[in-house]
DNA sequence: ACTATGTTTGACACGGTGTCAAGTTCGCTA
DNA sequence: TAGCGAACTTGACACCGTGTCAAACATAGT
């Protein structure tokens, strides 16, 4: 008797094995430098080694290909940021390693980040998961300053949510911007920038105060 | 005899009418909320009262039309900014009021500034003009930065293109982010968090100093 | 041998773009 | 006032990429 799943083990790693391939070949093709707006399904598909038809039996569109791609990669950024978020001990070498390492895996993912960037910026699904993941992000990064607020290493006045959403940002379009303007983002000068804004932002004081307001 | 200018006042104020009618209707468009990506020349067209096959008169294409509309923005915008880079008063005064003014600028003109951000991320023209425009800013501050080290107002340790380059960039995203997330870009608390951070970047110290890498 | 499944090929309709030719309107000028 | 010429319209076209479909084929499992 015929049951639902017909499928054998055979079949159903030749399914992924498919989809891996697919999975690299868009990779690949980004990685050589062509936009994610310009990636043709064809393209894809036959450096996948099959046909355009066949693309549809595994995605539904490009969008979902790319947002596949990229969810692996994002459980993996938000789990390598959470050493400065979680942690307790010193604060300053805490951040800059949770930077660093932020800013690392945006170097070895370069091309696949890029083409989540670009496609968030006309696909309102993408953007929307993008845009969450900066929340967690921001959130994160949030909590942890209203924390050291209670232990008195972060000045009271700075508003954390705020100060927490801007500097993500920040983050994000900076590792953007210096990537795509042919930057290696593992450069010391351009870390080194970036971690400082945190640092001070966050931990800093200006010496001449003149207004409370701020 | 006929000349190669046949074009009367009257024809040229036709002209220039029917182009300002087509930024008119592209701005109304973009104004109610119509992503830049999926306007369509025929509603551009239909807007502005002509048919869509003259919109090809006026402008080769929809990229076109959209940095026209933008580069008078630019000025505006850069020449916004200005007092804080060539003033030598009070600078936290005036870094807090050349924010304003970009903020406040991004604020009336956020549909069309949306619509340029949202291009640059799939069209490398677009991209090309609003990097150009954003490195002014960079080059501008890190300027007024260098000025400032000079005069020890500013830590000599702190790398003034590279934090310039983040500060301008976390600028421009965090107002793109705010808008789109529903927030009014006047919002005096966001205003605030963005202020705080250019403030304690560029005038902060930290305290406790660890590293002098940083 | 038979069957279900996965895959290919080739075709199709759709939607938006940019271009073109032919025709219309209207103001200027001779 | 006849007619020229520019601006503009209508309608048609080829092009390209998308997503879907039907029919044929391959292949492994029973």
């Amino acid at each position: 008797m015929p049951a639902l799943e017909h499928r054998t083990d055979d079949q159903r790693t030749k399914r992924s094995q498919h989809e891996a391939a697919i999975f690299a070949a868009c990779e690949a093709l980004l990685q050589e430098g062509i936009p994610y707006s310009d990636l043709r399904i064809e393209q894809i598909a036959t450096r996948a080694g099959i046909s355009r038809t066949a693309f549809y039996f595994y995605f539904r569109d490009k969008r979902e290909l790319l947002l596949r791609l990229t969810d692996e990669l994002a459980d993996l950024l938000y789990k390598e940021a959470e050493g400065w978020w979680a942690g307790d001990g010193d604060s300053v070498a805490e951040l800059e390693h949770a930077l660093r390492s932020v800013v690392s895996l945006y170097a070895d993912h370069g091309s696949l980040l890029r083409a989540v960037v670009e496609a968030s910026a006309y696909d309102a699904q993408v953007a929307q998961f993008w845009r969450e993941l900066a929340g967690r992000f921001a959130e994160a990064t949030r909590s942890r300053i209203e924390k050291e607020q209670e232990l008195a290493t972060v000045a009271p006045e700075i508003p954390a949510a705020e100060t927490a959403f801007s500097l993500c940002w920040m983050t994000e379009r900076s590792c953007y911007q210096h990537l795509v303007g042919g930057g290696d983002p593992r450069d010391e000068a351009f870390l080194a920038g970036l971690i400082g804004i945190w640092r001070r932002a966050i931990y800093g004081r200006v010496d001449q105060e003149r207004r409370e307001t701020l």
